[in-house]
DNA sequence: TCTGAAACTGCCAGGAG
DNA sequence: CTCCTGGCAGTTTCAGA
């Protein structure tokens, strides 16, 4: 679970740009392709990369709708905790689901396609879902800032 | 801004594997490869792909925690509110800013190597900028989900 | 379909522990 | 002396026209 300065440089160019060819990765960061590419592979290998993925435009998919749901549950106790995580794992509108400490929960990060999808969604799969107490929703008026996982310096 | 059920497959494949190669691609949406190409690359001009990232797993890069923050503004006007957003743009520790309806103006997530770190940055370059009202922090205690972008059935 | 380029493999060399 | 890491050369596969 180490890593030098190389390995940290692979990961910030890998991180801004997911395609980029090993051979250019490999001139960014002074070293020739083939090495480069074994140090890759041993990232991906020990989990430091954990995938790659193409950055899509929701709206352009027909999701207009980003919404944060606040959810408190009646019973924190861990079974009912992963109850509620399984039940989340099933809906493919929740991208995103991280439980909190403090009075709210859970906070989920819903993508929709227009406003009444989301209330048909909100009302028979998510404050009706087992053990929830309360689910406080704000709906996104814009996203100003979105960068990928951690900061990392080219 | 129409696509197809080719581009809807295309995009999906490339949201869960960015890396993969053209001609794999094409194999499993039903084409040859160069037209395969075009269409990828059509989606890219078009902005339906707005770039490839590698996910990297923030624990091994040593940020080992991650927060949310929930932001209120005494003012709300437009230039206040990007007055703000450019604040944020300059901190790299948020790595994404929602503005959203009702009291709670702002939803960042941020991330920070340990904790002490996290309140030093909390308290110098948050609470105390330009504007701000209130901030309320939430520890993620873990992530239960964290899908890339948008639902699309590959 | 076709050409140049990139991905990948095995092997060897050098330096550090 | 051994291990680790980078470089080189050759083959296969892919990108792009």
């Amino acid at each position: 679970m180490a890593f030098d300065e190389i390995d940290r440089q692979i990961m910030a160019h890998l991180q801004d740009d997911g395609r980029m060819t090993n051979v250019e990765l490999a001139e960014r960061v002074g070293l020739t392709a083939p090495p480069c590419l074994r140090r890759v592979r041993t990232l991906e290998e020990k989990g430091a990369i954990r995938g790659y993925h193409a950055d899509l435009d929701p709206a352009w998919l027909g999701y207009s709708i980003t919404v944060f749901a606040m959810v408190s549950l009646k019973s924190q106790a861990e079974a009912d905790l992963e109850a509620f995580e399984a039940h989340v794992a099933e809906i493919p509108e929740i991208r995103e689901c991280y439980m909190l400490n403090g009075d709210i929960d859970f906070i989920l990060k819903i993508v929709a396609r227009d406003l009444s999808s989301f209330q048909q969604f909100l009302t028979t799969r998510l404050t009706t879902a087992p053990n929830v107490e309360h689910v406080r929703t704000s709906l996104t008026i814009r996203s100003s800032k979105s960068l990928p996982g951690v900061p990392v310096e080219t």
